[in-house]
DNA sequence: TGAAGATGCCGGAACGTTCCGGCGTCGCTA
DNA sequence: TAGCGACGCCGGAACGTTCCGGCATCTTCA
């Protein structure tokens, strides 16, 4: 906070080294010659030149029109597509724009036009750091960038919230969790906003909404599980800390599973940053209580890898008498031994498909009335945790 | 792009959904506010004030300097805390701020400062997406927000780099690979640089350094498995399109290691980001060509849970007559079985430490010719991959 | 042959901030 | 008492962009 003195910056003069080095004259389109406007007070000669590498003041739209021998307004209708500019003048003017090197100033844009040029993406407390999350939010920032938005990354600390606090023109919601204050207070707070799985809390509804398809991802899982052979598989699921539309998805769906099938359901919650301790004990409990289980699944992300641990320790053989599948995938579930099948929700791709569903909302200032809905695809990653096909060349 | 045609915005309306919930309506002409005053002709009419539809402006100086009856250098001056303003004044002002909530307009001061207000973050293509390096990301993320900059992910694909290009007012390039030619040209783009692990390739000199003590780290790595009866530890290395300081400070030191004691030096390197089978391959290879070790660490992030598998079916018992240990720490080596002895590196500080030092860098515009050097520490996380004390009692 | 409209282009005013230079008023010293 | 510097405050310009309104010129049709 310092900034000790006044520090004057020259400023003044503003060294009008034009720097239009670049190879110009001819190109073809003859007339127009450009420098038709004099440099505004060229005054003091040198004097004011750079000496050393100067900051070579970018170009600014003035300098494209001076060089194209427009006004600003017309080099600045004819790039951005708005206004009336003929044909001729347009094409010149990117030209002369291309051959500068020109570049908006994103400052300057988003002063005008009162936007601020970023969106932010809010992550559940609890999981922020798992593989998944962190995987989106470069998907995210990926696709943001591309349409020139920065990205702001809003932990559970950047409360009061509230739009114009925390300048962004959009939020993406990951995962919002039925009774998040903050979710809430997000989904009032000005902007658009997409969810990345439906809200099932209270509070305005969002703009848009991007989610995988829980329950067909679900029935696949439990599907392929049946036709490896199993009949009973448990469920460990987030407890009640992270309620969200994946987790009570996966719930609902794995019930009417068991119902369809005249079984009796097997879950157990636990908390989604659990420690490996509270998980080897929640898996021994349940395998303790429930002798009948012939597969498991794991929803919170590792919680699988873990698992596989403590039932290799409890004499299980995985993979053959007893199937493991996680309900996230990562790198270590395809590193480790045997291999943990897993839903791939294809993490990055779902920040990319977040983000271009942001964008566009964006882009098209008509709030529509009904918020925007999207599915993203999911993947089954089958491998060694689930057995072999049944009727293939079996293990022996 | 196209934003087709003309549709003049109407600007006025600026689709006010801001709700704006914040205190004080004051914005009206109401010269009846508390400070009275309202010096600047209050009259004014017409001035600015549509009295149809009052759409949640966001208050800006004006707002604050109007309230607090002075002008509008003198709010920004005792907010900025720079020129002369009288205690008094000054905590008027403050208080007057904070009651209407008053925020001051980021892409303005971007624009009048000519910064940009955003940071670049470079990381080499191979390794995107491990755990390492988004937890890293993230502490950058963390940090540059606190410091009012945005963050701005580069990946190999934004070529074409150059700083004018890239509106950024500085970089932090994370593991700079010696002769990856986007970390000359950014080196060089104009902008300050902050290198995370030192640059051994060509290139101008970064502004600053921040980088682990890998020496001292490697060597305690192996003085530990030493304690823990290890006498000939292998060492599964990236390969070499991935020479950074890293990678060779790693080698090296292992290498002064084994000469210290005598021993010949067994290493294998590795794609950082190889395949499970690659990874199996390579350590059988390692295993079988070396009967004589005892202990493995494993470098690259992910290698060493694979090798773990791998390991187990070549029917050896880890953290019994074998040790094993990674160079980077991730959830998953303590979530598998046994737990793995890991350096931490404490990416998300790591990140947090380097967006610091950036912000320290760019805060101080004078750019001396020296970098600025930082050190990192870091940890050992032991667990039972590598044994128990040849003394006591086990570890808990 | 005018009038009305279309077309092509432009000047200037914002957006909200910082900061240069200036202006009046003190209090101190010569 | 005059001189003068420090103090406290202010007006206005600039950063680079967008866009409203307006002015010519050209086309079209009554």
């Amino acid at each position: 906070m310092k900034n000790v003195e006044g520090r004057p910056k020259p400023r003044t003069g503003d060294h009008g080294a034009g720097e239009h080095s670049a190879g110009e004259q001819g190109a073809g389109e003859g007339g127009a010659d450009e420098q038709g406007a004099a440099p505004p007070s060229g005054g003091a000669p040198g004097a004011s030149s750079a000496p050393v590498a100067g900051p070579a003041r970018s170009v600014t739209i003035v300098d494209v029109a001076r060089h194209a021998g427009v006004s600003k307004t017309t080099a600045s209708d004819a790039l951005s597509g708005a206004g009336r500019v003929s044909a001729r003048t347009r094409a010149r003017i990117e030209e002369v724009a291309a051959r500068l090197g020109y570049h908006p100033n994103t400052a300057a844009r988003h002063l005008r036009n009162s936007r601020v040029g970023a969106v932010g993406l809010y992550l559940p407390r609890q999981v922020m750091g798992t593989g998944f999350y962190m995987e989106f939010a470069f998907g995210v920032a990926e696709r943001a960038r591309a349409a020139g938005l920065d990205l702001t990354l809003l932990g559970p600390d950047s409360s009061g919230v509230k739009a114009p606090r925390l300048r962004v023109d959009g939020l993406i919601i990951l995962d919002p969790i039925l009774d998040d204050p903050v979710v809430a207070d997000l989904l009032g707070g000005g902007v658009p906003v997409v969810t990345v799985g439906y809200h099932r809390g209270s509070g305005p509804t969002p703009r848009g909404v991007l989610s995988a398809d829980h329950v067909e991802t679900t029935n696949l899982l439990l599907e392929h599980l049946g036709s490896r052979g199993a009949t009973m598989p448990g469920l460990i699921m987030p407890d009640g800390d992270f309620l969200t539309d994946w987790s009570l998805t996966l719930q609902e769906t794995y019930e009417r599973w068991c119902s369809a099938h005249g079984v009796e359901p097997a879950t157990r919650g636990v908390a989604v940053d659990a420690s490996p301790e509270t998980l080897d004990a929640v898996v021994r409990d349940l395998m303790a209580s429930r002798p009948d289980l012939d597969a498991l699944v794991c929803a919170p992300d590792g919680s699988a890898l873990r698992a596989l641990g403590t039932l290799r320790s409890l004499g299980r053989r995985v993979g053959e008498e007893l199937l493991l599948a996680s309900c996230v995938a990562s790198q270590s579930l395809e590193m480790c031994d045997p291999p943990i099948t897993a839903v791939d929700l294809r993490p990055r791709a779902y920040g990319v498909s977040a983000a271009e569903l942001l964008a566009e909302i964006l882009a098209a200032d008509a709030a529509d009335d009904e918020p925007v809905r999207r599915v993203h695809p999911t993947e089954l990653r089958i491998r060694a945790s689930t057995g072999s096909e049944p009727a293939g060349p079996a293990r022996q």
